[in-house]
RNA sequence: GCUCUGGUGGUGGAAUAGGUAGACACGCGGGACUUAAAAUCCCGUGGACAGAAAUGUCCGUACGGGUUCGAUUCCCGUCCGGAGCACCA
């Protein structure tokens, strides 16, 4: 009998779908596992050989968990608001809705047919009103939420009201866009718009005016994460800055509680260093310059982590954007200084970053007070400083900075060096190394010493405080876009408003153009009646990231009419376990996560503080895309080795019409008609390709298409090939070719069970040789799955399987854990030989084979060795080694162990002939 | 510029904690079975040198040093690739 894939993987597909073999049911019983992958946004072009590589390994752990006694949750959904299918609807007319559904059904199928033990009762989509009612309903929790920093929590706006009504700001530390202070009276005093403002200045959920990544093409604003280098991640369109009022969300306000969590993740270590890197934290100490235009005082506030370089300081620097600008512009610099900042207005992202390192600046006109020397410095104006972080102004040491320093250069300002023996001739002294000089009560102190002495100074005279700053900065959460969540506000008389929770979910509304409307306003700009008793509603949309951000949440009670997640789901399933997905998400949506989790765990609606326990960040699978040379204005290609004897050029072709870099040329006529009359120049009788390693995509023509791969090889190959291709973590390319060996592996397993007559397994007692193959593939696999070290989990059966092909074993009490072993990795084959042996169940529900160790142990003989006259330790050699070879190898270590000490002697590796190894402590 | 990664045969990659480098697989070469092909099976396959052969010797994990009885593995420096951040004071 053949092992006829194609039957048997369509045979139990149906039949774990009829049966729902992997629907995740709370038993109280038994220990929860939860493994996530991250779910995909489908796309058009629908799934190629990289896609799945995550969801195979998270499959294979979810299979292994069960056989282990767990109680698994492996659930999946889609992504399913964003921007291709909005593009695309812009320019077909389509609705993004029927696109995306679209979608999704190909994505679906291509799924089901790798074979994933997903509980699909449990799919979520976040398009659908049912699961973005949810959404729209945390987002409501946030703005009616404000940061306590004295709790550290989430707290409601009321009791932050409470406190204005009785004491005003006096006691109140939230976290704010600025800081206000005010009385009760001045509070009660206030107007509704005005304490409608003022709260939003506290709330977690919050409109404001900001500068922020707009991309004209897609008439949208942009997260930062969303842009690269300047260009939106979608599309690749240019993104300038824009001041808008738009809807954010205070994630700075977690960014202290963000960082510390980082530490109990099980996540590698290059992706939380991303976090820490992009949440930003420094520490230093914000301190008050006196600042004069004219006769007017103001204190100017900067932020420094250099507190001991206070004595180099030779000038200040304001943000363009900052607010001291207006205050501290001198008339008689006022023309430059609008000059100065109309320039610095008018460019977009893009110009700033190609003029990188360009210096421009304009001085003020003013002069602000050192105030520990007194001495009188220039304040300016540049660029270079940055109006959202710290304070959006510095004091200036060109010593010791090398942007101050390249400033100082350029405008012409003294460079008072602080560090002995340091040299700023040519470029500043960065490094916190040294002993201070030039700096009063510092002088002899070493920076690292200074530096702390600088700031208690500082706090001793009333100067200034110490303070932490953070990089992460809050997240912009709308969009000018149709196809995402609406936001469940409206605005009564310019002051927004929240829905009623209980009217949720506010549904998106049919528009019969999906572009902006012609004064500028987002696409639900069209929709008729988008009002709630007649005040209108918000008109931009939420981002990709809200969807995402509690989906994981969500599958743990997906149906739930009443709460996002029940307690009792919530307490059993907690969070997940194990979560697989690509890196592309570090700053994005795996900030986001935790800070949403983190929101509706201050609010106790979830008992975890964090959202993903362990991580695993699988690599990316290129492409490897083949060449063909074409002899410069001619229609003839010359094979690989031939071509540097003409003048080519270098065509891509496609990579399944090329067999082990061998083109079939037949098909390479038909492929396209301008080539139909090529000619080739071959090289021992075929067309040898030229390859290289790209991205997977359609225009290289190297895409690999998994549907393709279980039509020739079956499912169970496809999950074997991909886990045997290399390590998960790492970035690989897909070569076909090497994927007959996984499939003759399957054959071979195949015919363990089944000759040409039929099924062969005997229940004959297993050899010891077989045992011990078989226990040795138990202990390999075991430990392989629990590090995620597939690859060489897959050779372990490859090489164990030879074995007992060799020992011609046909034995059940070996093949039956064999199977079961197999059966995370090859579900669709261990099910069919399972039942072969006579189990009705699905080899779902059978337990992991128990490792015996003691198959494992050599026959060996044990012999003293000894020095300096004392037997100082044993070893255990191979009982037939010859008597010259065992003294030869006991002489040897003998001399070994005299260096090392027999004490620290932990192993002896003896190979046959060989110099005898000696494993030290 | 800063942070993190990685560099091993023709190819993908193995090598628990510093102990036979190249497992496993692809490809390639040779052979068996077959009328033939497919399938299957067997043998060889890092390099150089010596030998008729079994085999032996030397060199080899990007490069240069170091620690160690012993280094692909640890440390320092250099070169090259990949990723992230990028005027964050």
């Amino acid at each position: 009998m053949e092992y006829n894939f194609k039957e048997i993987e369509a045979r139990w597909q149906a039949y774990w779908a009829k049966n729902q073999t992997f629907k995740a049911e709370i038993d109280s019983s038994r220990p929860k596992y939860y493994v996530l992958d991250m779910f995909p946004y489908p796309s058009g072009a629908g799934l190629h050989v990289g896609h799945p590589l995550g969801y195979i390994a998270s499959d294979i752990f979810s299979r292994y968990k069960r056989l282990c006694g767990f109680n698994v949750l492996h659930p999946m959904g889609y992504d399913a608001f964003g921007l291709p299918a909005e593009q695309y609807a812009i320019q077909t007319g389509q609705h993004p809705a029927v696109t995306t559904e679209k979608n999704i059904a190909r994505y679906r199928e291509q799924l089901d047919r790798i074979g994933f033990s997903y509980d699909w009762s449990r799919e979520i989509r976040t398009c659908d009103p049912e699961y973005y009612k949810w959404t729209q309903w945390a987002f409501l929790k946030m703005f009616g939420s404000y940061y306590c920093n004295d709790s550290r929590k989430a707290r409601p706006i009321e009791e932050l009201v409470q406190a204005f009504e009785t004491s005003g700001t006096a006691g109140v530390n939230a976290a704010c866009g600025e800081e206000m202070s005010f009385t009760a009276a001045q509070w009660n005093a206030m107007s509704e718009k005005e304490k409608s403002d003022v709260l939003m200045n506290y709330r977690i959920a919050y409109q404001g005016e900001t500068s922020v990544n707009w991309c004209p093409q897609l008439g949208t604003v942009l997260a930062n994460d969303e842009v690269k280098e300047g260009y939106s991640v979608r599309g690749g369109f240019p993104v300038e800055q824009k001041k808008m009022t738009q809807w954010l969300l205070r994630v700075s306000a977690y960014a202290g509680r963000l960082l510390e969590d980082l530490e109990e993740l099980d996540w590698t270590d290059s992706l939380k260093d991303m976090q820490r890197n992009w949440i930003g934290r420094s520490q230093g100490a914000e301190m008050v310059f006196k600042a004069y235009n004219g006769d007017q005082e103001y204190d100017m506030v900067i932020f420094t982590t250099r507190a001991d370089t206070v004595f180099g300081v030779t000038f200040m620097v304001l943000a363009p954007e900052s607010e001291w600008v207006e205050k501290l512009t001198a008339p008689e610099q006022k023309e430059a200084v609008e000059e100065y900042l109309a320039m610095a207005r008018k460019k977009t992202e893009r110009e700033r970053l190609a003029e990188t390192r360009k210096v421009t600046g304009v001085f003020s006109g003013s002069y602000a007070v050192n105030p520990l020397t007194g001495a009188k410095v220039p304040v300016w104006i540049s660029e270079y400083v940055l109006a959202g972080y710290g304070t959006g102004a510095i004091m200036a040491v060109p010593a010791h900075d090398s942007r101050d320093y390249a400033f100082a250069k350029r405008f012409d300002l003294p460079i008072i060096p602080l560090i002995e023996g340091c040299d700023v001739s040519e470029s500043s002294f960065d490094a916190k190394e040294g002993i201070m000089c030039n700096s009063g009560f510092l002088d002899g102190m070493t920076v690292k010493e200074a530096i702390p002495a600088a700031i208690d100074y500082v706090e001793q005279h009333g100067i200034g405080h110490r303070k932490i700053n953070y990089r992460l900065r809050d997240a912009i959460f709308s969009r000018q876009r149709y196809w995402g969540e609406p936001f469940p506000v409206y605005y009564k008389d310019g002051i927004p408003q929240q829905m009623d929770p209980d009217c949720l979910p506010l549904r998106l509304p049919e528009i019969d153009e999906y572009k902006p409307t012609e004064t500028g306003e987002p696409p639900l700009g069209r929709a008729k009646g988008w009002t709630i008793d007649g005040y209108p509603i918000e008109k931009s949309t939420m981002p990709g990231f809200a969807g995402s951000s509690a989906y994981y949440l969500r599958y743990m009670d997906p149906h739930n009419g009443n709460a996002l997640v029940s307690r009792e789901a919530d307490e059993y399933w907690r969070n997940v376990d194990l979560y697989i997905g690509g890196t592309e998400h570090a700053t994005g949506h795996l900030i986001y996560s935790r800070f949403w989790n983190k929101f509706l765990y201050d609010l106790g609606y979830v008992c975890e503080k964090e959202p993903f326990r362990k991580l695993i960040n699988q690599g990316m699978i290129q492409g490897r895309s083949n060449f063909v040379y074409r002899i410069i204005n001619t229609n003839t290609f010359v094979s690989v080795g031939l071509k540097d004897q003409y003048e080519t050029t270098e065509i891509h072709v496609d990579v399944n019409i090329v067999s082990n870099d061998r083109l079939d040329i037949e098909a390479f006529r038909k492929w396209m008609p301008e080539f139909a009359d090529a000619e080739f120049i071959l090289e021992n009788g075929e067309y040898v390709c030229g390859y290289g390693v790209e991205k997977m995509s359609k225009s290289m023509f190297n895409v690999v298409n998994p549907d393709m791969i279980c039509d020739t090889y079956g499912a169970d190959t496809l999950r074997l090939y991909e886990m045997f291709l290399g390590p998960l973590e790492q970035s690989k390319p897909w070569d076909t070719k090497g994927i007959d060996g996984v499939n003759r592996f399957l054959r071979r397993v195949w015919r363990m069970f089944y000759d040409r007559d039929g099924f062969i397994v005997t229940d004959a007692e297993a050899s010891p040789e077989e045992l011990k193959s078989l226990h040795k593939l138990i202990g390999k696999v075991q430990a392989d799955i629990e590090a995620f070290s597939f690859n060489t989990a897959v050779s372990a059966f490859m090489i164990a399987v030879n074995e007992l092909y060799e020992l011609k074993c046909t034995k059940r009490s070996v093949l039956e854990p064999l199977v079961v072993l197999l059966s995370p990795f090859a579900p669709h084959i261990a099910e069919e030989l399972w039942h072969a042996l006579g189990h009705d169940e699905s080899i779902t529900y059978a337990s992991f084979p128990e490792y015996v160790e003691s198959y494992t142990v050599e026959n060996t003989c044990t012999y003293a060795v000894s020095f300096n006259g004392k037997t100082r330790f044993t070893v255990e050699l191979p009982a037939d080694m010859p008597r010259e070879e065992v003294d030869a190898h006991v002489r040897s270590m003998e001399q070994t162990a005299k260096y090392v000490g027999a004490g620290n002697i932990v192993k002896v590796i003896v190979v046959p002939g060989k110099i005898v190894n000696i494993v030290v402590k």
